[in-house]
DNA sequence: ACACCCAAGTGTCCGGCAGACACTGATGTG
DNA sequence: CACATCAGTGTCTGCCGGACACTTGGGTGT
């Protein structure tokens, strides 16, 4: 049927057309469409993520996709399951609960800076997944032996990826009137007279790094808790 | 014309419920539309602060709105700049930085606890009101004199508000497998030989309060602010 | 007194969203 | 051959933000 249809063209494209919808499109699968919609959060954002822009990328109806997650809540659920991977084997960190959270901690921000989206999906009421209590399970077990409760490792784990969420997107932490935005950094210098701390405090931040915060607020955090661990 | 039509009823009726219209409905305005639309978000939500449910409370269209607000996000940019209220005066604290920042800090969730849509909406790319800035400022000025630099002071604010932002709210914290969520806890126990850290630390949180980890971590924050200050 | 203007509020439309529900067409098994 | 099951479809509803043209009523200039 190849060769033979050399001058009935029309026929042979609608067969072709045919064959290219039914033969080499793949079944459609959760893990598929769990994978389009993360390229698509990847790519342009969690708002961007709608059941038919997902639909359209494997070419197939926005309905199709509810036989296979019950609603957008399911889809994005798997979504991020998928994307935050498997939680990492802290164990073969060697030294203490300081060397073993920071690379916890360095992992998270890679993932999350992977998947730029996490922050603002993983956020209110929702259900958690086994690998994403798994990162949870690894960095609390990085405390045991510590000397703290149970609810302080809790709380010292929840600081620390609250702070890796505050720093990691510009679209989950709260504005900041400093940051590269050159716009309201006029404004503040503008109004200097009701700002002045602000301006004082600003001059010297023109280069500084977007990773500076994280830094910073890290080694804070850590040392916070070492005081409290160590005893003084 | 107001006793004169007496036996005309429906004239009058027609008038009285025109009235009504022009002379007991005060005027739109700015301040008006953005008051309906906090009394929308603290009692239902952010999602729920809609253009036709604002303009709804207002008993008018929801294009009179734009009348007035360029947009939607100019209206909760109104919003907020109403609902932060004015910065507070920390120089009246006695005591150094800390003392200072602790009382902004708690200024602060206390008006996020008044207005829980606050950590949602202060959220992303942005304008900033002065007001907002204001409360910047202030907790800026806090740190004058501490020996930190500019940038600094800044990293530092950054790192109080963060922590105010994901302690304050369900629904701008990530999700955490703790808290008061049972279904979560008991699956976490449920499959506990693959969470065996979390099963252990859980097990004194029962009766942790909302607050412990609010105080835990700014205690934390705190002391790694101050290490870093007295230079030790 | 009259014409006119203009600001405030309105009605209608559009495209995009999540999701309910009934349907079609293929496939494998008795 | 009959039939159940299942993957994918089409159409509908009710929300959302917003563009745009419209009405209406209270001044104001002449």
């Amino acid at each position: 049927m190849t060769e033979s249809a050399r001058f009935h063209g029309t026929e042979l494209l609608w067969k072709l057309s045919d064959q290219g919808r039914s033969v080499t499109r793949p079944a459609l699968t959760v893990p598929r469409i769990a994978a389009a919609g993360i390229t698509l959060a990847d790519a342009a954002g969690m708002a961007s993520v709608s059941m038919q822009q997902v639909a359209g990328m494997l070419d197939v109806t926005k309905m199709a996709l509810y036989r296979h997650v019950t609603n957008k809540a399911e889809l994005v659920a798997v979504m991020i399951e998928i994307a935050v991977g498997e939680p990492p084997d802290l164990s073969t960190v060697p030294g203490g609960w300081r060397p073993k959270l920071t690379e916890w901690a360095r992992l998270m921000r890679e993932t999350w800076q992977r998947h730029p989206w996490l922050p603002a999906a993983t956020v209110g009421e929702r259900a958690m997944g086994p690998r994403e209590i798994g990162w949870t399970e690894s960095a609390v077990a990085a405390l045991e032996g510590t000397g703290l409760t149970g609810a302080q490792r809790m709380d010292a784990v929840f600081l620390v990826s609250g702070h890796i969420r505050n720093t990691r997107s510009a679209s989950t932490a709260g504005t900041q009137p400093w940051s590269p935005d050159k716009r309201l950094r006029s404004q503040i210098a503008a109004h200097g007279d009701l700002f002045p701390a602000l301006v004082a405090a600003t001059e010297d931040t023109i280069d500084a790094t977007p990773d500076s915060s994280w830094e910073f607020g890290l080694a804070r955090i850590f040392d916070g808790l070492e005081l409290l661990i160590t005893g003084r």
